[in-house]
RNA sequence: GGGCUUGUAGCUCAGGUGGUUAGAGCGCUACACUGAUAAUGUAGAGGUCCGUGGUUCGAGUCCACGCAGGCCCA
């Protein structure tokens, strides 16, 4: 059996021949399957949706995923992988809408419900095909045959199952969240709605700075302004910033003129107060004056504000709860002294941030109550104050949505404006002027969007706080920060999991409630939607009975009519939930379980390892957290990977306007997949953002694989000639070389960083070690330095001993790295077990290496790192002398100061004297009295003893000379006297090195010394002229394309130095070129003239 | 505006618990090797460790405040 040689290797067509190989022997179903029985590593794979293209950041998240559960394959446990689709979503509705050419509007109009549906579905699945060449292409080890879908009736039903668990607990409520909202459309805008160009004007508003009176005194006012006056009278709070500065100011009210004290941030005071008046005396003040003095009389910070009480500045309508934390002064994180008072207004009713903090700190919103006794807002759904408001009932809150026939009036004036004179009456305002800002405007009606409290449904994730962050610690999160930090302080400011969307593509919310809002049902399966169905029927609400494959989506599920316990009927709450709950659901929805029928102890419950995007923090991360703690009191996850975002090179992010982008498939197909997933791990830890150069590709793929082929080739070379199979009586690690025992050290130190990394989700710490192993110590050191054992002489016991041992290094570097290069180290796994018995047909269903701590010697790869130093040093001398490595020297001198670096030196010498071309290593001990020392002090010791004079001791030290430096080595200890008192010095205080020997061509590097005889006798002049004869003649034994057993006939014209060197040196001639004859000849008609050095030798070679 | 994160050679990145010549690869320059050869090796040049303060005998490393980039959220 022959060991397959390569001229060369292209790695994209390794990667389709293993995938095909793959395919034919279903592989990836046999590494699943080889594993029955063990204990399983459980993996979730975040679902994608299939109706956008792949990108090449897909193939990072992908990577990631893969090689953990390749990994945990070969480590023997069973790890399965059930793809996924996510089908429901905005992104679909809207790619449809423009497929279409339609908007929302339409729906139910030009288009029904139903066609809509059909269409998002139809469209979902688009890119499906592209994307499963890709998981294909780049290795991704999914099953792709039975994923779960999102859509599926099944995985909505467990949806259903969750939610009406969820319900049984009290955990789901309906409230309302502040969303933008159109009066005139009469509808609440998405984000993405907001966000389409045109929709953002600069447009003038009143504003005003009102005056919140401080309860109890008698004219102390917080400034507070605002935008949109005709949300003053909803006023529940005002917010401060806890680190922000106040300042309390004399004044006088610029419209009453009556005397006033105010409290603003300081940073706002010269935006209130004009410096020009600055001078004018509060006593001298005289009513109506325009230039109004002020005296600033107090200085608080937020802090010390919170808390204190305020009089409502517009008391139409009093909370309808918790009357008594209305009208505080409360913190707020947003607060800020870029515009206004630094004091802000806070209407919960009327803005997001406001319902939140005071929501937070408990303030009630200022409603009425209908005669349901549900809480609403002082506006109505049409723009106008309700009649509860006085003067105001009935108005538009905004002119623009009232008809032009009557704001086009002489004497109209709109809200805003009344409210500010009302206030200047009431000596409440302090400030009123036209204000020109950004305001969000309806894309439909091109009126004006208010911030407006809309019904949601809601899961009270609050009430879990304390078990969301009690179980987040005990998650391992790659990088730990995005788990303490980003998700950590997420879940400490949780606020409740709004579900509601108002959409037509997606899962709905099945909760059936009679008009009156009495009575509802919450359906948690489709045998239980048919039964109440049943029901229904009997009550005469339904005609017929739920169709056998009922589909779950609208608008079906719209024309269901229940019937409630009193006989009423039941109508299904219009939204639908939350694309996040569909992923989030995923555990237990993949399967298709049922709420109840989950054994929240059963493994595949519980993730032990997920990766996604950090951007799936709050997304996927979130609600699969929040659905597992709340349901099942467990972690979905234990170890969870953050990825970062893949970049274009110089940093940007990739766009398909920019152009910058990298196509996935191109990139695969110019490098293969290996070197692509290679480059995306090694590169950059995977949760740093990856600077995507396509150069480094290139790169790796040289580097690592390139090198990683040549030295494999360079085994099959040889071990083909010599016929050597691996597997048929080793020699014992004892019994070989010394480097060959080396790099069996290096490569089990290198399983077990390897090993260790992986465990701990530390891929490219592991990938590197790898690579700097197969470069630095593989290639580069031991094949460099045991050529000659592989291409020299018979086939020896040494001979076996070194195909062994590189064979060993070669396999077990395909087996650490096939997580990570799947496809190529799965070539290299087979080519270099041809021929073996009992082997694997596959790399990825053998065992992960375990390492063998016999083999690990400290000592060794010490003395080897020695050995490497001191040759890069000679290195540098002979550089520096301009002495090439073909001329052997004579001897090289290392300075030892103790015995162990002597004996180091010692075992390596032989590597030295090969590696360098000199003929002795000479140690030199101290004894010999010539080495010129250096001392330096031991800061880590001294500096923990002496602190402070440390300074004084490195200057002593620094001006030690030779016979101090022998005194303190022969006593053991040198008396320093300092000022502050003596200090005695011991050998661990001070590091010893020697530097120099006088005469002698030095270089050192650390505590490594070593000097170069630079003398050059005939003998090795001649020696170094005959290995360039050596040289010379194998150039031409390749230009003659011989091969390498072929034996030749060196015929040399004669000349006196060449015949000298011919002379002492035939024997290394002949055996080097495998010469048969070597003759030195007086004619040589048909010689080559070569160059050696200024010396023209003619010669001839024949076959 | 807030949270998290990054900033070290031209580029991509390493640099336990603070210790005195800050490293690697790529690129660049020079040289070597030519039986691994569309390879390879060696050496060299190249650094205000983002800035400013502080702690310390000593800071790339610890603290504070900034600056710049990124992500998420408002």
């Amino acid at each position: 059996m022959q060991y397959k040689e390569y001229k060369q290797v292209d790695f994209a067509q390794v990667g389709r021949d293993v995938l095909q190989e793959w395919k034919d022997k279903a592989t990836f179903d046999s590494s699943v399957k080889l594993r029955e029985g063990a204990p399983e590593f459980v993996f979730f794979e975040g679902p994608p949706s299939a109706n956008g293209t792949p990108g090449i950041h897909h193939v990072m998240a992908r990577t990631v995923k893969d090689i953990f559960c390749r990994y945990k394959t070969l480590k023997g446990f069973q790890v399965k992988r059930k793809g996924g689709w996510d089908t429901h979503g905005l992104p679909v509705e809207l790619q449809v809408e423009k497929e279409l050419g339609i908007t929302k509007e339409d729906i139910g109009k030009s288009i029904t419900v139903e066609e809509y549906n059909q269409r998002c579905r139809e469209s979902v699945m688009k890119f499906k095909d592209q994307w499963d060449e890709l998981t294909e292409k780049m290795g991704y080890w999914v099953d792709l045959d039975d994923p779960y879908i999102t859509f599926d009736r099944k995985y909505m039903q467990t949806l259903w199952s969750l939610l009406k668990k969820l319900y049984d607990k009290g955990l789901l409520y309906k409230g309302y969240t502040i969303q933008p909202y159109s009066p005139a459309a009469g509808t609440g805008l998405s984000s993405h709605e907001l966000n389409q160009p045109g929709t953002y004007r600069d447009v003038k508003d009143t504003s005003i700075t009102a005056q919140f009176k401080l309860k109890g005194s008698e004219n102390e006012f917080f400034l507070a302004w605002t935008t949109t006056p005709w949300t003053l009278s909803s006023n529940a709070a005002l917010a401060v910033g806890k680190n922000i500065d106040y300042v309390k100011v004399r004044t006088f009210n610029p419209y009453t003129f009556k005397e006033i004290f105010v409290i603003l941030a300081k940073n706002r005071f010269n935006a209130y107060f004009n410096a020009k008046n600055a001078e004018l005396k509060i006593e001298d003040y005289n009513e109506g004056d325009k230039n109004i003095p002020f005296e600033v009389v107090g200085e608080y910070k937020g802090s010390e504000l919170v808390g204190q009480a305020y009089e409502q500045l517009m008391p139409y309508v009093q909370p309808v709860k918790n009357a008594e934390k209305a009208f505080h002064i409360i913190e707020g994180d947003f607060v800020t002294t870029e515009d206004g008072t630094g004091i802000v207004h806070i209407a919960p009713t009327f803005g997001a941030d406001d319902q939140r903090v005071a929501f937070q700190a408990g303030v009630p919103a200022i409603t009425i109550l209908d005669e349901k006794g549900n809480e609403l807002p002082l506006v109505d759904k049409t723009g106008r104050f309700v009649k509860e408001m006085g003067e105001f009932g009935g108005q538009f809150v905004k002119a623009d949505y009232e008809d032009e026939s009557v704001t086009s009036a002489k004497d109209y004036k709109n809200v805003d404006v009344l409210i500010s004179i009302k206030l200047k009456e009431e000596n409440r305002a302090f400030k009123v002027e036209k204000y020109e800002h950004s305001y969000p405007h309806c894309w439909r009606t091109d009126k004006p969007v208010l911030y407006y409290p809309l019904d949601s449904w809601f899961i009270k994730t609050t009430e879990y706080k304390d078990q969301l962050v009690a179980l987040n610690k005990t998650i391992n999160w790659k990088p730990g920060s995005t788990g303490s930090g980003r998700f950590g302080n997420w879940l400490e400011n949780l606020v409740d999991w709004n579900l509601s969307r108002s959409r037509y593509w997606g899962t709905p919310l099945p909760i059936w409630r009679t008009e009156d809002g009495e009575e509802e049902i919450c359906i948690g399966s489709i045998a239980e939607l048919a039964a109440e169905v049943e029901k229904s029927k009997a009550a005469g609400f339904m005609t017929e009975s739920l169709a056998e494959d009922f589909d779950l989506h609208r608008p079906y599920v719209d024309d269901v009519v229940l019937v409630s316990a009193s006989g009423k009927q039941m109508f299904r709450e219009p939204d639908l939930i939350d694309v996040w709950f569909d992923s989030g659901a995923m555990p237990y929805a993949q399967w298709g379980a049922l709420a109840d029928e989950v054994n929240a102890a059963e493994a595949k419950y519980t993730a032990d390892f997920i990766a996604e995007g950090v951007d799936q923090t709050r997304g996927w991360f979130f609600t699969l957290h929040a659905l597992s703690t709340m349901l099942y009191d467990k972690v979905a996850f234990k170890n969870v990977i953050a990825n970062g975002l893949v970049l274009d090179k110089n940093g940007n992010k990739m766009s398909k306007r920019l152009g910058n982008g990298i196509n996935p498939f191109e990139i695969i197909d110019l490098h293969g997949p290996d070197a692509v997933r290679w480059y995306m791990i090694s590169n950059a830890n995977p949760w740093d953002n990856l600077k995507f150069d396509p150069d480094g590709v290139t790169e790796v793929k040289r580097k690592l694989f390139g090198t990683l082929q040549n030295t494999y080739n360079f085994f099959a070379l040889y071990a083909n000639l010599d016929g050597f199979t691996y597997g048929l009586d080793i020699v014992a690690v004892e019994n070989r070389t010394e480097s060959d025992r080396w790099i069996i050290s290096r490569l089990n130190s290198l399983i077990k960083l390897v090993d260790e990394n992986l465990e701990a989700y530390e891929p490219t710490r592991a990938a590197r070690a790898i690579q700097d192993f197969v470069n630095d110590d593989l290639s580069n050191w031991y094949v460099r330095l045991n050529r000659k054992r592989f291409w020299k002489g018979e086939f020896n016991e040494d001979k076996k001993a070194a195909y062994q041992t590189l064979h060993e290094c070669l396999l077990t570097v395909a087996q650490l790295s096939a997580a990570f290069a799947p496809f190529y180290m799965d070539t290299l796994f087979q080519n270099l077990t041809t021929g073996m018995e009992g082997t694997a047909e596959s790399v990825h269903l053998t065992n992960f290496p375990t390492a063998d701590e016999a083999h690990i010697d400290a000592d060794l790869e010490a003395k080897m790192a020695l050995a490497q130093s001191a040759s890069s040093l000679v290195h540098s001398l002979r550089k520096k002398e301009k002495i090439k490595v073909r001329q052997p020297l004579q001897r090289v001198m290392i300075p030892a100061l103790d015995d162990t670096f002597k004996a180091h030196v010692v075992a390596v010498e032989d590597i030295i004297k090969n590696e360098v071309n000199v003929k002795e290593v000479e140690v030199i001990d101290d004894t010999s009295g010539i080495l010129v020392k250096n001392i330096k002090p031991n800061f880590k010791t001294l500096g923990k003893a002496y602190g402070p004079r440390m300074k004084d001791i490195a200057k002593a030290i620094g001006g030690f000379q030779q016979e101090d430096i022998t005194k303190i080595e022969a006593d053991g200890q040198y008396v320093l006297a300092l000022e502050g008192g003596d200090i005695t010095l011991t050998l661990e205080d001070v590091l010893i090195t020697s530097q120099d020997i006088p005469g002698w061509l030095v270089a050192n590097e650390g505590a490594l010394t070593v000097a170069l005889d630079i003398n050059l006798t005939d003998e090795l002049k001649e020696e170094g002229l005959a290995r360039d004869l050596v040289n010379r003649v194998q150039n031409i034994r390749k230009d003659m394309g011989l091969e390498i057993q072929d034996k030749i006939q060196i015929a040399i014209l004669e000349e006196e130095t060449i015949a000298k060197a011919v002379a002492s040196n035939r024997d290394y001639i002949t055996t080097e070129t495998q010469a048969t004859a070597l003759e030195l000849v007086a004619t040589l008609s048909d010689g080559t003239p070569l160059d050696i050095d200024g010396l023209t030798v003619t010669l001839k070679v024949s076959k």
